[in-house]
RNA sequence: GCCGGAGUGGUGGAAUUGGUAGACGCGCCGGACUCAAAAUCCGGUCCCCGCGAGGGGGUGUGGGUUCAAGUCCCACCUCCGGCACCA
């Protein structure tokens, strides 16, 4: 060691130092007047209490991204906030006593110090908690307004009632007939419900997923499912009934395949439909069968492949454009929730009518045939021929038509007739916002026995949630004796005695809009003011793929309902998307039950924020899982340590010269040209690909060959230092606080984070000679340098004069050379 | 069942537009330093044949297109995610 006396690399010095230089400068407020704002948000957190491996991730991604636009000029909003209310807090409160507020606030408290460790470029000037009046309070008053607009309905529903949470859940968060959070089985119960009519904004939702070509497809996939928009048609059939049977005047199925209508044989209604229930009322085996499946439904939601079960009615239905005369029957594979209950059973033309026809005999009708020439089969003994690409056969009027044409005239037909309408149906249905629950945003309503529900007037709000409570069993306290007085108000439009509603609003409810309140959190006389139109939408968000329903429909949802309200001016909330891997231990989540936790906060005492970063960008590309490795850490350590090492060596002589390029010998120019090449990869890679690790392994390698180069002199001085300012700047953004020390200790004045990013000198990339791969009938044969200009004929006589080269092509026939310059020559030979 | 995504050394992964498969890291093997160890540094590390030069094989499986395929096409297998009787 010729200089045992340099700087050891000491993280938690290094850390100290430049987060309290960041915190000193202010640097991570951002200016609401700056130019080329940027956005940039991680999903914000549930303030559990520990920070974990996932958050790590994400917030570092984040973060990555935030501090790589920064460089490049922009002026960069990175806000943090805590997602607070919610089940955890209150079932914390059940078991340990504590309220639900202090819970909350103690976690953030410990968990705003875990996150300051990781050294996040975040602007915490504008941090909030959801459970904080100042920011719900506003979600009371947008709600009014929808309530203004009628985008709130109560209505009475069956609702997924979850046993052990004690509360409702939307259909997003029941999972395999599970709660989402319990994991309890969960029930059909029907209850009154809040519901904002997402269903009105369902065609903007599926339509604009076509053009938002920063998310992934994968989730504008998933969303198009989830809306679940299909095209058909609503049919009419008058209901006869036999004497002794209540009448019923008509049933409307609706179907997406109109064409196939002459092969409809029988009419299948839902255990719930109207229908079965009139039915049940004399004949006790249906009604049976109508609780059997009922309870089913309960229970064993998620069995997959349920036999499919019905029972006849007496009931028949007269098929609009034929007359005859069809039974009706009660299936149990029809649902009451889809489109009308009921369905037309063409079952020459669908899997589950044609299972259910030949379980029970029904006559099965083929009404539609493969096209003359096509190698479909229609074997309607065996199955259903599904198929849209063929022909209409037994359909007077329609036969030799294909399914467009077909669809068309039959629709039309049934127009006419006034026996069906056209209609486009969603698979999405209203979002359900009540919760019976207690740690929530109370929803500003008063229930009077006289007037019914009444909006709490806007000079009344915020409707302030009472946080000294005492929690008796699981339900909430807002609907015990102790918080009567909070609960009985005046009727604001009767003045009689009325009652506050106890339930609360949904989480996610909070989440639909915390992005935007991030631009303006200091505004306490508006939701939102000028400064959310100028931040959003977020440019680029960062969280789990978890969310990839929920809450990313949610809000974008509630975002077209704050531009409908003049509050924002785009139409969705989130321009680019990263949706990120898990991070697993083992080839297993993390969790506390698998034992297999690894603790950040350990992480980052025993090797440093930058080290614990650095394997986290490394290990994995974003958006994919990525495997936890202790010994990957330590390499990273040891990264970062060599790194440092080679400045400290570096700067010990003193300031370097000015760099001469014309002076590099060979060994200089290699090293300058992989160094430039560094840069311009990890500007792409950074800014386009978010290829976050391979901008770290490309740093290795550079710091790998500048150890290898052995130059001495001025010159090679000169080298080192740019070589090494590329690769601190360009980790900069991963490792940000050794590389804020790095760079100050190379003797720049103003500190790394400033930038402007380093420009690419071209001349630096330019190369005199290339090396090509020489194949022969596309086999390597060979490697050679040429000049960078060679044409074809210079690289063949070079390739030529190979001796590997030669003895695989002589004595045979030149056939074709293949030559791409700079990469490739391959001789084609034969005989 | 349907719709996405993925399958590459012992291992995490790289290969961006069809052009050297395995960058970079981990692990392992060998060496240097050391009384020794740790740390650090250097070298090696896809498989098979060969002392070597070199040759053969190889990106889940089987076909295909191409001068050339991890990359494109067809069929299939496995894994992950989503939806799931959606009419």
């Amino acid at each position: 060691m010729s200089a045992p006396s340099l700087p050891a690399y000491d993280p938690a010095a290094v850390e100290a130092k430049a987060q309290a230089r960041w915190m000193e400068d202010r640097v991570f407020e951002a200016d609401d007047q700056g130019d080329q704002p940027f956005y940039c948000l991680s999903m914000f957190a549930y303030p559990s209490g520990q920070m974990h491996m996932g958050h790590v991730r994400c917030y570092t991604l984040g973060d990555v991204i935030a501090r790589y636009q920064r460089l490049k000029g922009r002026t960069v909003l990175q806000p943090v906030g805590w997602d607070a209310f919610g089940l955890p807090a209150e079932n914390a409160a059940i078991k340990n006593g504590v309220p639900p507020a202090e819970w909350t606030y103690a976690n953030i408290d410990a968990m705003r110090g875990q996150f300051k460790r990781l050294g996040l470029a975040l602007d915490w000037s504008r941090e909030f908690a959801t459970c904080d009046p100042s920011y719900y309070r506003w979600e009371q008053w947008m709600f009014l307004k929808l309530v203004e607009k009628g985008l709130v309905e109560r209505q009475t529903t069956v609702v997924n009632w979850d046993p052990v949470d004690q509360t409702v859940l939307a259909n997003e968060q029941v999972e395999n007939g599970r709660g989402w959070r319990s994991g309890a089985l969960i029930e059909r119960r029907e209850m009154p419900q809040w519901t904002l009519k997402i269903t009105r904004y369902a065609d903007e939702l599926v339509d604009a997923l076509e053009t938002m070509d920063g998310w992934p497809e994968q989730v504008r996939t998933m969303q198009r499912n989830w809306i679940g928009r299909s095209e058909g048609v609503d049919i009419d059939f008058v209901v006869e009934a036999p004497a002794g049977q209540p009448p019923v005047s008509t049933l409307t199925v609706y179907t997406t395949r109109p064409d196939t209508f002459f092969g409809c044989t029988y009419v299948a209604v839902a255990p719930d439909h109207p229908l079965a229930k009139a039915a049940a009322e004399t004949d006790p085996e249906l009604a049976a069968f109508r609780a059997e499946c009922q309870k089913v439904r309960a229970a064993e939601a998620d069995l997959a492949t349920q036999e499919k079960l019905g029972r006849p009615t007496p009931f028949t239905a007269i098929h609009p454009l034929t007359g005859v005369a069809l039974p009706i029957w009660v299936a149990n594979f029809v649902l009451m929730e889809y489109g009308t209950g009921a369905v037309m059973a063409v079952p020459g033309h669908d899997e589950r009518d044609f299972e259910f026809a030949q379980k029970y005999g029904l006559p099965i009708v083929q009404v539609v045939a493969p096209q003359d020439g096509s190698d479909e089969l229609a074997d309607l003994t065996q199955g259903a021929y599904t198929s849209k690409q063929g022909q209409l056969v037994n359909s007077p009027g329609f036969d030799g038509l294909a399914f467009a044409e077909a669809f068309d005239g039959i629709a039309s037909a049934l127009e006419a007739k006034g026996a069906g309408r056209r209609r486009v149906n969603y698979r999405l249905r209203d979002w359900g916002v009540s919760r019976q629950r207690y740690w929530g945003c109370p929803i500003p309503m008063i229930l009077c026995g006289s007037c019914g529900p009444v909006p709490v007037p806007e000079a009344d709000l915020p409707v302030v949630l009472p946080t000294e409570v005492v929690f008796e069993g699981v339900s909430s306290p807002l609907k015990t004796d102790a918080l009567a007085a909070w609960r009985q108000v005046a009727c604001p439009r009767c003045g009689a005695a009325a009652e506050r509603e106890t339930d609360t609003f949904d989480t996610f409810m909070e989440s639909s809009w915390y992005y935007a309140r991030f631009a303006c959190a200091d505004n306490d006389t508006a939701m939102l003011d000028e400064r959310a139109k100028k931040w959003t939408p977020v440019d680029h968000y960062v969280g789990g793929i978890e969310h990839a329903v929920l809450h990313l429909l949610y809000s974008r949802f509630y975002h077209k309902l704050l531009r409908d309200e003049g509050l924002v001016d785009s139409d969705e909330p989130f321009k680019r998307l990263l949706l990120l891997g898990m991070v697993l231990k083992d080839g297993r989540k993390m969790s506390k039950s698998a034992g297999n936790i690894v603790s950040p906060n350990e992480l980052i005492d025993r090797h440093g924020a930058d080290a614990l970063r650095t394997f986290m960008m490394f290990a994995a590309p974003p958006d994919q899982t990525v495997e936890w490795s202790d010994s990957g850490v330590d390499g990273a350590t040891r990264f970062l340590r060599r790194l440092w090492a080679q400045v400290q060596s570096h700067i010990a002589d003193g300031p370097a010269p000015a760099l001469d390029p014309c002076a590099l010998d060979d060994a200089g120019k290699a090293l300058r040209r992989l160094a430039h090449e560094t840069l311009a990869k990890a500007d792409d890679d950074f800014g386009r690909r978010l290829a976050f690790n391979t901008v770290v392994s490309s740093v290795m390698s550079l710091s790998n060959e500048l150890g290898r180069y052995d130059g001495a002199g001025e010159t090679a001085r000169a080298l080192r230092q740019e070589v090494l300012t590329i690769a601190v700047q360009v980790l900069s953004p991963i490792a940000p606080h050794i590389c804020h020390q790095l760079w100050l200790a190379l003797g720049h004045a103003r500190p790394v984070l400033e930038g402007p990013w380093l420009a690419v000198d071209e001349a630096a990339l330019a190369r005199d000679e290339v090396d090509l791969v020489v194949q022969v009938n596309g086999k390597l044969r060979g490697k050679l340098s040429v000049p960078s200009g060679a044409d074809q004929d210079a690289a063949q006589a070079l390739a030529l004069a190979e001796e590997n080269v030669q003895r695989h092509v002589e004595g045979k026939t030149l056939r074709k050379v293949i030559y791409v310059p700079g990469k490739l020559l391959n001789f084609v030979v034969g005989g």
